[in-house]
DNA sequence: ATTAAAATGTTGCAATTGCAACAATACAAT
DNA sequence: ATTGTATTGTTGCAATTGCAACATTTTAAT
């Protein structure tokens, strides 16, 4: 996945982000800032620490969705922040310069920096539209076991491995998928006594193809 | 919807996208053009005509899944073309240019110009994020009825509209649904019987709330 | 080490769904 | 107007699923 400063060094990045009119925040560890960030304009790039980004799905639960580290990016569009039941959470003492797509757009200096930076932020919404096209292609599929056999096999082609560790919970692994986490368990189950992967903890192993 | 030429008068249309090293293309109606474009870094502006992005679904229907005129941009990416199920057709005939990414961020001649075309390009990507969170959001419901009734608020909250006409046919509904024609045929009679819905034809009124 | 809390596993059952097979209707071409 | 084709509607049935209720295991806290 693309960094939004990779290929700039660090002065060059505050620089860059001096440039932008941004503004910086200091956030204390376990603080809700979604309605710092909420704005559909708002750009926010992590400088120091990390955040998680939060679901509430329809049990109630609050699943981790995404976590962030530094010198990652988010925007509201980028997760959805707008949506009621989202919420984002500093998981450490983070530091945020926040600014907003019209000063990036708008910035005059313009240079290979800029153009560096500006590609990278391409990239990355190039690959927010590609992991949500490849969300959408395993939801689509009709029975829960051919949602999983198609993340097993995409996750298969990206990374050239039998082995998958579900990141986070199970429970955030099936809201991935839009399932039911009970009737996931009991389908990987089914799988298990057929022979097809193997189970250990976090770990799935493919035993097919 | 933005448009990528939104702010931009035609003579300066053509001069921004010379200079982007891009190439002219002409394509008869009717012509699958799926492998001139398909390279990920592609990025296609109609100039003339339009196109039809299709999808073989698996009962091997082939499905309308967008369509799209002159001023109007895609790309591999943005349209999930590398998927073996896509195509791309036009409509009549047609012209192309054919650029992409690399040779537009690049483009030395930075000026006013320039800024307005990259941020329409930026609120492109936005919009196509937001529009597949949203298509997330509508089929991660756990029931057709809940999908539909998810779609249709959805439509009420940005159209501020009772009236729904399904564009293309109840077949690509289903299909942008993720769910069986014949099933979601069931259910829409059944909220009919039940008096939370009008069809006619192609325009479903909603009669709740 | 003990206890509490959170996560995961299991299972019966009713509701929902996909699928197949077919009927009815709308649309297009001559 | 007629014929053929594509789209939409209907329905029975078996398979799948969500849900609830509960058991077991893992993890975290003291």
């Amino acid at each position: 996945m693309t960094k939004i400063f990779e290929n700039i060094d660090a002065k060059n990045k505050y620089k860059l982000l001096r440039s932008f009119r941004a503004d910086t925040y200091n956030f204390k560890k376990n603080t809700s800032i979604i309605n710092t960030v909420i704005d559909p304009n708002t750009i926010c790039f992590i400088i120091k620490g990390s955040v998680k980004i939060i679901r509430n799905n329809e049990n109630g639960n609050a699943n981790i969705f995404d976590k962030l580290d530094d010198n990652e990016l988010f925007g509201s569009t980028l997760y959805n922040l707008n949506d009621i039941d989202y919420d984002v959470i500093t998981l450490e003492d983070t530091e945020l310069i926040i600014t907003n797509y019209n000063d990036i757009v708008k910035y005059q200096g313009k240079n290979k920096l800029y153009t560096v930076f500006i590609k990278n932020l391409f990239m990355i919404y190039n690959d927010k539209i590609k992991s949500l096209n490849e969300r959408i292609n395993i939801i689509s599929k009709k029975t829960i076991r051919n949602k999983l056999l198609e993340f097993f096999n995409l996750h298969f082609k990206k990374n050239n491995s039998r082995n998958i560790y579900i990141p986070f919970s199970y429970q955030s692994f099936a809201d991935y998928l839009c399932i039911d986490r009970t009737a996931m368990s009991r389908e990987l189950k089914n799988l298990k006594d057929e022979g097809f992967i193997k189970i250990t903890g976090k770990r799935i192993t493919l035993l097919y193809k």
